[in-house]
Parts: structure tokens; C-alpha cells; sequence
DNA sequence: CTTGTCTATGCAACAAGTTGCATAGAAAGA
DNA sequence: TCTTTCTATGCAACTTGTTGCATAGACAAG
């Protein structure tokens, strides 16, 4: 499972509750992996149990109790290990590709608000990547320091959601096209 | 669960046995959506039990027989409802983004190889999608009949498929120069 | 004053996906 | 001849991931 994986790196950045782990699956980690908040408590508590984080309770006032996990040196090393091995390319889901070649069998017009939609939503994570790294990543560039080689490090794969998302607008875009141009030739 | 789907979409576009299809998910259909042989097998019966497929046995002389699965009216249906059906855009499982991003707390230089490897794979990739898309849609474009409204979607998504490919490359492209950039620095 | 949202954690049940193993004959290669 | 690969199907056990629900105080909107 590489979940674990996301978690160690997501606290070694920032210590924080799994909560707040929740939400940055949310957002920036979650772009390119996803988790439900069940999930990571449920992973937290076997890693907790494992040694690869430790916890440190926070009281707060008016609202519960947090948990702070941060990683030691036992889940650093559990986390390099992760780094030394080989892992395979990834393996896609794409169920709207699915959905293309099954409207062979149906309506292919009936597709087209469906796949507009999905344009919507990847023209806003475009925007929304956009903005972040126009806030995070722009102005002179410091001399290179260890917290400089995490910021690079974010910066690139930042720069493939980026190109994700623009690579899948104009593929939209060919879909579309293409859905229409059957529509008319019908 | 949309394996159901992409399994219904399979055998329209070609009837087959379970084998055949854990196959076709090694190739073509495969990558988009992934399915080991022990998933199919048993998805296959649930569907087989909700009239979703039926089934023609076939003897064949010297190997097992093989159980044909082809899809009724039923499972058309089954299909047409879910293709009309909103899906959520899909949720990326991306290992390579999260060792990136790892890597700012081991050494960064270490996945050179590992960024290389993944860079040979996509390259294959790549080439093999070229070669279908030469060897099934070159030529003279036919008039227009159902046939060619499912080979037009299947270019669509192959086209996809190459878009991808050649933005993941561009991207592990920059990823690389990113990992030399910072060992110079270093 | 009630409804909804936010912070914060968690259990239980279920669905989906993976891994290991088993069978078994045919054909091809070492 | 022996081993491997291919065709063809499947069970059992396990790991992951999802969905529904529960608790509980604070705060904001209607």
C-alpha cells in the first residue's frame, strides 16, 4: 500500500491531526492521491502501531481534542525504504474512456453534456493549480538550501498536474469534436 | 463498481470467453481500465446471474472448453442506464508524484533510475499505441454506418491514450532535468 | 430557535481488488 | 526429456477502499 507512503510525506512536510490530513487529501496530495478520512485514521492507528508515527495530543477549547502525528526516524526509514524499491507505472481507471466506447452501443450525442461537464472540472483544477502556483512558486530564486529542494521537488509535480490537466482539456476537446461530428453525419 | 461496464462495452464491441477478456484488459481496453483474470472470472458470474451475459459453451479439442460470453438486451440496458448516469471525474492513484515529493527527505539523485525506467516504459507505450492507431485507423475515410460510429469512439480514446503518453513523457522530461539540476546544485 | 456547517474522531458492514494456489492437456524450446 | 509457456477456469484468504452512521460542541444563517 503506498497510502502510508502519501501520509509519512504529507507529515514530514507538516506534522498535523488526521484531520487536517483529510483535507490536504483533499487538495494539493490529493491530486494525485486520494483518501477518505476513514481511511487515514483507520492507517494512522496501524502505522501508530507500527512506530512509523508518533502522536501528541493537543487539547483545544471549544472544539475536540487533536491529535497531532509526526513522523520519527522509524517511519523515515520506512519512508527511504519505499523510495529504494521499484514501483510499477501506474495503472489508469478512466471510466469516462469506457463511456466513449460503450456509446457505440447507445447514444453518442447523449454523451456530450456529460464529457462538457468533465471539462468544467478539469478547467477549474487547471485554474485552481494555476493559482497556487503563482502564490507558491514564483519570485527570485533563493540559493539552494534542503527546504529549496522540497519546494523544487513540489514545484515539478505541480508542473504535471499542470500538464495533466491542460493534456486532458484538449483531449475533451477533441472529444467533443468528434461527437459532434458524428451528430451531424448521422 | 464500473468493471461490470467495461467488461458489458468488451464484449459488445466482441463476444468472448473470460480468458479472452482478462486478455483484452492486458491490451487495448487494459489501458484505461486494469482487471486481473481472478476478477473477471467471478464478475462474470454475478453477471451471468443478473442476465447481465450469457453464456455458450464451447468443446474444443485439445485445451479446456471455453465458455463464451456474449450480452443480451439486458445487459445493453444495463449499459445504456449507466451511460446515462453522472460519473465523478476520475481520482488519480499517481505512486511516481508521491516519491517525488518523498524524495526531498532521502536522496533526491537516487530516483534518477527509477524516473528512467518509468520514462522506457512510457516510451513503449507509446510506440505501441502509434502502431495500432497506424495499423486500424489510416486510410480513406468510409461513409459513415453504426461500424464506423464505434471505430471513430475507439480513435477518439486511442488518441487519448497517445496524448497521455506523450505529456507523461514531456513531464518526466522535466522531472529528470529537476533531479539533475538539484545533484549539480547539491 | 432551529437548521446547517465546521472541527474532530471513530466503528461496523460491505464492496472491490490482490495474491497465492490448483488443475490440466498441448505445444514449443532447451 | 524436462521445463516452460499457453490456453482455460476457478477457490480461498487477505488487503484495500467505500458507505453509512454516531458523537459533540461551536458558530453562523435563516
Amino acid at each position: 500500500m503506498a497510502l502510508e507512503h502519501a501520509i509519512l510525506v504529507s507529515l514530514l512536510e507538516k506534522p498535523g491531526s488526521g484531520y487536517e490530513l483529510a483535507r490536504r487529501f483533499e487538495r494539493s496530495i490529493g491530486y494525485f492521491w486520494t483518501a477518505t478520512h476513514q481511511q487515514i485514521y483507520r492507517v494512522l492507528k496501524r502505522m501508530e502501531g507500527d512506530g512509523w508515527v508518533t502522536v501528541r495530543e493537543i487539547p483545544q477549547q471549544g472544539r475536540p481534542d487533536k491529535k497531532e502525528y509526526s513522523v520519527p526516524a522509524l517511519g523515515q526509514a520506512a519512508l527511504s525504504r519505499w523510495l529504494h524499491e521499484p514501483i510499477e507505472p501506474e495503472s489508469v481507471r478512466h471510466d469516462l474512456a469506457v463511456k466513449i466506447r460503450g456509446a457505440a452501443f447507445d447514444d453518442p450525442a447523449a454523451l456530450i453534456r456529460e464529457v462538457e461537464r468533465h471539462h468544467q472540472v478539469h478547467t477549474d483544477r487547471l485554474a485552481h493549480y494555476l493559482v497556487g502556483e503563482r502564490r507558491d512558486f514564483t519570485g527570485p530564486e533563493a540559493p539552494v538550501t534542503p527546504d529549496d529542494v522540497g519546494r523544487e521537488l513540489q514545484h515539478v509535480v505541480l508542473r504535471g498536474g499542470i500538464a495533466y490537466e491542460r493534456m486532458t482539456l484538449a483531449w475533451l476537446d477533441d472529444v467533443l469534436a468528434t461527437l459532434h461530428r458524428l451528430r451531424a453525419e448521422r
